[in-house]
This record gives C-alpha cells, sequence and structure tokens, in this order.
DNA sequence: AGGAATTCCTACTATTTTAGTAGGGATTAA
DNA sequence: TTAATCCCTACTAAAATAGTAGGAATTCCT
C-alpha cells in the first residue's frame, strides 16, 4: 500500500477543510497556512480530489474549496485512493522473472499480503471524515 | 510503515525453511533457487534474521540455515521487524517544519496514523510462522 | 592437504519513488 | 484592471529500495 506524505496530507486538507468550513470556499492559501504544507503541492493534491469528486472549486478571486458531500459520508478510503491512486501494498510484477508469478507455491506471501491489504483498507473504510474533524 | 519487498522476501524465505525443514540446515542457494530470490540479497536478508535471532547458521559446505525456534513461535511481526527495522507507517518527522509537528491541532491525522500502525502490528502479530507453511 | 560449498560482511550502485518546486495560463470578484 | 485564486504540466532534488560485487572465513569431503 502506497501510505505516504501526499496521503497524510490530503487527509489533513480535507479534515481541515471539514472543521474550518465557512459560508464561502476555502482557499488553499488557508489550508496552507494552517496545516503548513506548501501551496503547490497542496494545489496537485486538490487537483486529484477534484477529478475523485471529493470536493468542489470554485475560481477567480474568493475562490476555494468546498466539500462535495457532507464530511459523514466522505471515507478516508476515498482520499487515500484519491491521492495514491492504488491501495495495495505490494504488487507481485506480472512481467518479472523474480519473487512472486502467482502461481502454485512460488508466493506463499501473496495471499497473506492481500489480507493485509484488505485490513488496511477496512481500517479506513469505516472512518468517516467527520469522524476526523471531531478531533481537530 | 515500511513494508518492502524485502520484508515479503523475508516471510518467504522464513515459510520456505519451514515448509522444506529437513535432517540438516538448509542452503540459501536452495532457498534462492526456489523462491527465485538471488542469493546475494538472501544472504543480507539472513543476516539480520540470524541477528535476530529467528534463525541459526552453520558455516562450511553443506552449511546452511534453521529455524531457531519452532514455527509456531515466530511471529510474522518478528520477522517483518528484524528485516525493516521500523513498524511504523511514517515518523512526523520532529525537527520538520512542515507538517505534523506534534502539538495541537496542527497534525490531525497523528493519532489516525498511530492507530494504524497498531492495526498493521496486530495482523502481524497473530499470524505464525506455521500458519504460512501450511498455505505453501 | 586441497578444493568446493557455504556463511559472513561491507561497500557500492542503479532505479524508482517521493516530495516538492516552478511557471505560466484561465477565471472571477471587487 | 488588478489581485486572488484555481488549473495544469513539467521539472528536479532527495531519499529509499533493490540488488550487485567482491572478498574473507569456515567447514566438509575426498
Amino acid at each position: 500500500m502506497k501510505l505516504t506524505n501526499k496521503g497524510r496530507y490530503a487527509v489533513m486538507a480535507m479534515a481541515d477543510l471539514a472543521s474550518n468550513a465557512k459560508d464561502g470556499p476555502i482557499s488553499l492559501t488557508e489550508i496552507s497556512l494552517r496545516q503548513n504544507i506548501s501551496l503547490a503541492y497542496l494545489e496537485q493534491i486538490f487537483l486529484k480530489l477534484k477529478n475523485n469528486k471529493l470536493v468542489r472549486s470554485s475560481r477567480g478571486a474568493n475562490g476555494g474549496y468546498v466539500l462535495e458531500k457532507p464530511a459523514s459520508e466522505i471515507k478516508l478510503s476515498n482520499i487515500i485512493y484519491a491521492v495514491d491512486e492504488e491501495v495495495k501494498t505490494l504488487n507481485c510484477k506480472k512481467n518479472s522473472k523474480r519473487g512472486c508469478n502467482n502461481k502454485s507455491t512460488k508466493c506463499i506471501t501473496h495471499n497473506l499480503w492481500d489480507q493485509l491489504d484488505q485490513h488496511i483498507i477496512g481500517f479506513f473504510e469505516k472512518v468517516k471524515l467527520q469522524d476526523l474533524a471531531k478531533l481537530g
């Protein structure tokens, strides 16, 4: 599973959005200052969040982002998935001669890693953005 | 959490040791062939496994490795820990000005990530090497 | 005694991934 | 018209990963 700073930043930023909700949209500049994440990096992250329909944007001055759905309906797995693309611990490389080639006894750990993935995904499926906002 | 190929190889190799146990020690050459992992890489891995008292070695011709303890007493977390050193998803960097500095509201995800670590560790704590050997 | 098999140990290196920067364009409110 | 903001792509530096290389030490076997 790719679980990096980018994923963490995304969760942080979304939690920020949720807990600082106001009338209009919230600009990345604000989030950048509050969460101490570089603006340019946030832009990249929000591009993906937007493409995954987790936030809605309005452009121009006073523009910014708002949650696309209520915080109670956004699962953390959605966020992680949006920015990290794959929610798998490790791919047993398809065309590699090394390691797992997914047949018979070669990769005894294959199933194990799959199970772990499910575990992690399950964890993030359970927690909603709303749950996090309470902590902030 | 650092959960890479090295960790997976380590688990594979240990499972191999467990399920191919015979009278004498098993050489890395054998494991290398069976599991399709380079010998030199296996050597590095087994150095760590040995330092962590998971295997015992005998040198020289006909040398090799045996499990230090019964497979029923070796937890996967022991193995992962031995080769990957840290079992944590992400460190909120101590001296970084970026991201979490672990005070107040800055890092709302800090606790979350800690919980996830516990989840993953718990997973690997439950499974014993013996459980894996059955699969192979 | 000598050769082959094996572990032991350290250092190096190529590749990939991550994290972040840079720069310019498009849009909108005031 | 200007400033703020989103939008988008490309680039880059640093870190981590995966693996190689090479030789030393040890032990078995003939």
